[in-house]
Formats: C-alpha cells, sequence, structure tokens
RNA sequence: GGUCCCGUGGAGCAGCUCGGAGUGCUCGCCGCCCUGUCAAGGCGGAGGUCGCGGGUUCAAAUCCCGUCGGGACCGCCA
C-alpha cells in the first residue's frame, strides 16, 4: 500500500501520528514560506502543511498532481480550525513529497463551485467524477445495490443473469442488432428486458428471481432515457398481485429509509387506472400536490358552445383543471398556454377566468357559455375568484391527458411539486387492451386491439373467463408504482394458462405461426406445468436520480452517452472497416426469408 | 419526423434588440512576490477562425439562409 491512511479519516484522535497519504491536489495555497495543499482521495479531504525545504518541492505542485506524502498529524493553530471541513480540526505537517505522476492543465477547474457544461464534462468524465457531487452519485447507486441485494438475498432470491445477446421480444420499442457472423445474414437482438427470460426461469423452478438487468430500446432521447438502461428485474412463483406489492414495498422503502432518510409510510396507497385518468389525467399522477381535474359532460350537456357540444355529443368528454390565481395571467401568457397546447397536438386549451374581485367569469369562452352554466361553474370545478379554470374537450383518454399535463404544467409555474417531499402511489387495474389507434403498436399481430403491457399479462379474475366480450374494459393484473409524478417500476400477474393465453393472441390478432415464429419457445416452455407467476422491474437509473436530487438519469451513469445515442467520451458509435463488415456477414441475405 | 433554446480564449457567462477595431466579467493557465491560508492574496503576462458555409452591407459575433454540434419538449418509448 502507498499510504497508512485515508486521508478524509483524519481526526484529533490521530494527532502526533506520522501518517502517509495518497491522492490528488485538489486546491494549493502558496504563501511563499508556507503552502497549505487539500489533498483529495476517495475518502475526502485534509489540509497538508509544507514548511522550509519540503516547501520548496511543493512549489511545483499543480492541480491534480498524484501524490504520496509522508507526515505528522497536528492540531491545528488555535483559531485556524475549518469547520467545513470534517478534518479540519487537523493538519498534516509533511516531511517528505513523492510526486506519483504529473496533470496536464485541465479543461475545467475541478471544483464544486464552479459550474461546468455538460458536454465537456462527459467527454472528460474521469475527471468530473473527481468531483464530489458527481462522485457520491454513483456511490449512492452502489449503496442502492447493495440494499437491493441484501434485502432479496434475506427472502431467497436467487441473482441470475440472462443473456444480453438474444432473441428480439415483443415489448414494442426498436431492438438494437448484433450481426451473427456464424450466420451470415441473422441477427441478434439486445433484449429490451428480461421478460421471457424470467418467466422461463419460472417454469424453471427458481421461484425467486432477481438481477439488477441491462436493458436496450433503440428510441430517441429524453431527459430520463439512456439507450442502455438498467432494471432492478424480479419474478416470483406462487403470488398475487399482493405479495409482489408487498415486496416493492419493502425495497423502495428500505431503499428512502436508508439513502433518503425517509420513511415511507405503508401501505403505500393504490389508486385504479381509471381513477387515476378521471383524477389527475395520468396513469403516473404526482401527489405532492392537488389540482384534480373536474369531469364536466355532464355538467355541459345541452349547451350551445360547439366545441363541448360536439364533444358531447359523439360521445366524448369535456373536463377542466383550476389553476389557482391564474386570472392575473397576462394575455400573452394565456396565448402562451394555447402554443403549449398545440404542441401536445390539441387544438387549442379554451379557459375561463374568475375575476379576483367579483369572481365574474370572463375571457372569450365565457360569452359563448349560458348564464346557468357560468353561474355553477366556480362551485363545479371549485375555483375561488382569481382563478383560472382550463378546458378540454373531445376523446376521453386524449383530453384527460391534456388536462394532465396542464395540470403538471400548472403546479410546475406555482412551485407546487416540492423538491424533498415525496409522494409514493400504485397504479392498479390498468385496461388490458387498448385500442389500435391509441398506439400505432404494428409489431404485434393485426387485430383491433395491443396489449397496453405486454401480451403476457394476466387479465384480473373478474375478466379473465371473458375478456373478449369487452377488451376496452378489461382490466389487467398489472401495477405500476409512481413517485412524485415518475413511474418507477411496474409488473404484473402473467399468464400461465396456455388456452388463457391463445385467447388473448387471437383477440390481438396474432396468429398460432407469427405467435410460434416470434415466442414459440416460451410457449413450447408453458406446456410443462408453469406455475402461476407474476413480477415487477424497478426502473434503477430513475430511482437512483431521484434518491440522489439528480435533474437527469446521466448523473447516476458512470459513463452515458449523450443526445443521438453518441458517447462523447470514446467517440461511439463509430463506423466499420469493410472487413468488419465482410466478416461480420452484414450484408449477406438470410437463407430462411422470416417476414416477422 | 416536428418545435423551441444554446454555440464567444481552457471553463462559465455578458455583448447580439438598435451592425462600426475581438470589447467586458468571474474562474483557470504561465511568471514573479508573499510564513496561517482554506473558493488565499498582490503584481504582471499569454491565450480567439465569435461552431461551420453562404448571403445582405462600405462594414457582421450582431441581420438573413443553410448546415453541424449540444440541450429541452412533442411524436415515439407496452
Amino acid at each position: 500500500m502507498n499510504r497508512t491512511h485515508e486521508a478524509g479519516t483524519l481526526r484529533l484522535a490521530h494527532v502526533g501520528q506520522q501518517v502517509t497519504l495518497a491522492g490528488w491536489v485538489a486546491r494549493r495555497r502558496d504563501h511563499g514560506g508556507v503552502i497549505f495543499v487539500d489533498l483529495r482521495d476517495a475518502s475526502g479531504v485534509v489540509q497538508v502543511v509544507f514548511r522550509d525545504q519540503v516547501a520548496e518541492a511543493a512549489h511545483d505542485l499543480r492541480s491534480e498532481y498524484c501524490v504520496e506524502l509522508t507526515g505528522t498529524v497536528q492540531r491545528r493553530p488555535a483559531g485556524n480550525e475549518n469547520p467545513d471541513l470534517a478534518t479540519g480540526e487537523i493538519e498534516v505537517e509533511v516531511t517528505a513529497l513523492t510526486i506519483l505522476s504529473e496533470s496536464a492543465p485541465l479543461p475545467f477547474p475541478i471544483d464544486d463551485h464552479v459550474e461546468v457544461g455538460e458536454e465537456v464534462r462527459l467527454r472528460y468524465r474521469y475527471l468530473d467524477l473527481r468531483r464530489s457531487r458527481p462522485a457520491a452519485a454513483l456511490r449512492l447507486r452502489s449503496e442502492a445495490n447493495r440494499i437491493a441485494r441484501n434485502l432479496l438475498h434475506e427472502r431467497g432470491f436467487v441473482e441470475i443473469e440472462t443473456p444480453t445477446m438474444t432473441r428480439s421480444t415483443p415489448e414494442g420499442a426498436r431492438d438494437f442488432l448484433v450481426p451473427a457472423r456464424l450466420h451470415p445474414g441473422s441477427w441478434y437482438a439486445l433484449p429490451q428486458s428480461p421478460q421471457l427470460f424470467k418467466q422461463l426461469l419460472m417454469v424453471a423452478g427458481m421461484e425467486r428471481y432477481y438481477q439488477i438487468a441491462r436493458c436496450y430500446r433503440d428510441e430517441d432521447f429524453r431527459a430520463d432515457r439512456q439507450p442502455e438502461f438498467t432494471q432492478l428485474d424480479i419474478e416470483m412463483s406462487f403470488v398475487d398481485q399482493n405479495d409482489v406489492i408487498e415486496l416493492g414495498e419493502a425495497i423502495v422503502a428500505a431503499l428512502w429509509s436508508q439513502l433518503a432518510g425517509y420513511e415511507i409510510p405503508r401501505p403505500i396507497p393504490r389508486l385504479r387506472w381509471h381513477e387515476a385518468m378521471d383524477r389527475y389525467g395520468t396513469d403516473k399522477p404526482d401527489l405532492r400536490y392537488g389540482l384534480e381535474l373536474t369531469d364536466l359532460t355532464e355538467y355541459f350537456r345541452g349547451t350551445e358552445f360547439r366545441v363541448f357540444a360536439s364533444a358531447i355529443e359523439s360521445g366524448g368528454y369535456v373536463g377542466a383543471v383550476v389553476m389557482p390565481g391564474g386570472a392575473s395571467q397576462t394575455r400573452k401568457e394565456l396565448d402562451g398556454w394555447q402554443e403549449w397546447a398545440r404542441a401536445r397536438g390539441a387544438r387549442g386549451l379554451a379557459y375561463v377566468l374568475f375575476d379576483a374581485e367579483s369572481g365574474e367569469p370572463k375571457g372569450p369562452v365565457a360569452k359563448n357559455l349560458s348564464p346557468a352554466h357560468l353561474s355553477g361553474l366556480a362551485a363545479a370545478v371549485g375555483a375561488k375568484p382569481g382563478d383560472a379554470v382550463f378546458f378540454a374537450a373531445g376523446e376521453r383518454w386524449t383530453s384527460q391527458e391534456l388536462l394532465g399535463k396542464a395540470r403538471v404544467e400548472i403546479a410546475s409555474r406555482l412551485g407546487l411539486a416540492t423538491p424533498g417531499e415525496w409522494s409514493f402511489v400504485w397504479v392498479t387495474d390498468a385496461p388490458l387492451f387498448a385500442p389500435v389507434e391509441h398506439s400505432d403498436d404494428v409489431t404485434l399481430g393485426t387485430g383491433r386491439w395491443t396489449s397496453l403491457h405486454h401480451p403476457f399479462t394476466s387479465p384480473t379474475p373478474e375478466w379473465r373467463d371473458r375478456f373478449e366480450e369487452s377488451p376496452g374494459e378489461a382490466l389487467a393484473c398489472a401495477y405500476d408504482i409512481v413517485c412524485n409524478g415518475t413511474e418507477i417500476g411496474g409488473g404484473s400477474i402473467r399468464i400461465h394458462d396456455a388456452d388463457v393465453q391463445r385467447r388473448v393472441f387471437r383477440l390481438l390478432g396474432i396468429t398460432e405461426e407469427q405467435a410460434s415464429e416470434q415466442f414459440g419457445f416460451l410457449l413450447e416452455a408453458f406446456k410443462y406445468g408453469p406455475p402461476p407467476h407474476g413480477g415487477i422491474a424497478f426502473g434503477w437509473d430513475r430511482i437512483c436520480a431521484l434518491l440522489s436530487g439528480a435533474e437527469s438519469i446521466r448523473e447516476v451513469i458512470a459513463f452515458p452517452k449523450s443526445g443521438g445515442g453518441y458517447d462523447p467520451l470514446t467517440g461511439a458509435p463509430t463506423p466499420i472497416t469493410a472487413q468488419q463488415r465482410a466478416e461480420a456477414g452484414i450484408d449477406a441475405k438470410p437463407k430462411k426469408t422470416t417476414t416477422a
């Protein structure tokens, strides 16, 4: 070992001891005759002091030189303690200095006080990670892994790795593909999740499986998305929904207790999916604030206002969300909301303002509403004088989703989503199927319906025998856990009955040939006594980002990609040589033509 | 596929509306000074294709068009 102690661990108790430390020059304060250097290693920072002959050598130290030094721990002179440092009561008087390696001038200062652009941080991520906050984010993630592993091992779970080169699984996103040199023209897919493998492990009798699994989806970017991301993936046999939810709560509670110092009140409340849509316009509501939606379809039945009337007559929906204090918005701000709504595919966002003094309803829409509808409106939506009410009218889900997004936007503008406050909720009983026009999912089947979750999700018991009668109303044995408006995990009880599975495929318009082509191996496995099973997968990057207070999941990934899937550090992806191309068999025609 | 924002010495920003010499701020870097600092301080210095290409103009960091790169959002992501 280069060192006898770690820099950040030295305390008054070490005074008088000779120590050898190794680390980096974080900062130097050169006074000529005496030089102070903040020496940083993984454990923290300690001030070291150079005088006399060693000071001459220390003059040449520069930022981020890697050094080893020997000296004596001393109590700092009275009045010179630094209460901001854990080691602030002591310092190390250096007697010998060795420069282990020098550092070129830095592309950006390694200083917690300096803001640095993300582009350059990621390009030099190994320097970025020398800073305390990025380093702490990775350490927190390591702790999260440990907490989950400990808990799952205590409960008898088996950690099992599954392939990263596999066959495409039917999950709706685009696959990353890997050419198979030994089978020119054929390709592996990187898994979008270990979904099918974990179900096979249940057939295999493992009963309790988990994995911190890397998943790959070739989709466009968002702040909370990476082309490769991590799930805490779990599957259990002989369980029902409540068993999986109990386990999920235990994991989330342990994480928040140990890493955020927050005891989640349990049981975590549950919302049925339709109730979430009706009240919050989303399947992942942020319950840190109210602002619930109001269904006004019945209230406005018979209105002359064409926008509302046509929605109601065509069997649609009219609803509203209140913006407290919103009546004081300028014309420009109100126009801004129209633009905001158009960016989200709506025609606009109708509104009524309630005068702050008189409570009088105002605005262009108010002129089109009858006196009766206007006079009861404030009470119907729960608005007070000075508030604004936004309306959406049209198809039910679409309108609710628009209001739901407006609700989030209102909360953000009014600062209602308090950082450091936590709200957890399970959203259960989602629809089993969605009409095809809702998802444009063309990868699976040719029917009028598509799976909202995935085609192995079990219907709830009451729908198991009759989901064909009313596919739009059938409910799934599925559950998502939501934290502060972010989905952090989700899962379902799976279908283990071959007949139910066949009926689901039939409804989805998946022929037996297609089913056997795409996941015949799973159906084959299910011939051999598959146990009832279900599971859950947690979005590990999102959870770690929430726990570390990060804006983006990039902060909790050691080497994240930037937009367009580009890795600013290695420069990947790169073109390949003609030889690599030929060897990989990329241009070869497959012997067997598959049209799946 | 679409919308918006950003691109100015090594880092972070201002300058751009309303065109007039690469102008400014904070930090870093180099040299010298300095014996109690801790985001040390003082003096001096170096460092620029204002992302790139085109256009308008007597004159472009600034106005216009295109393009590249980054970020956010919509679509997409069960």
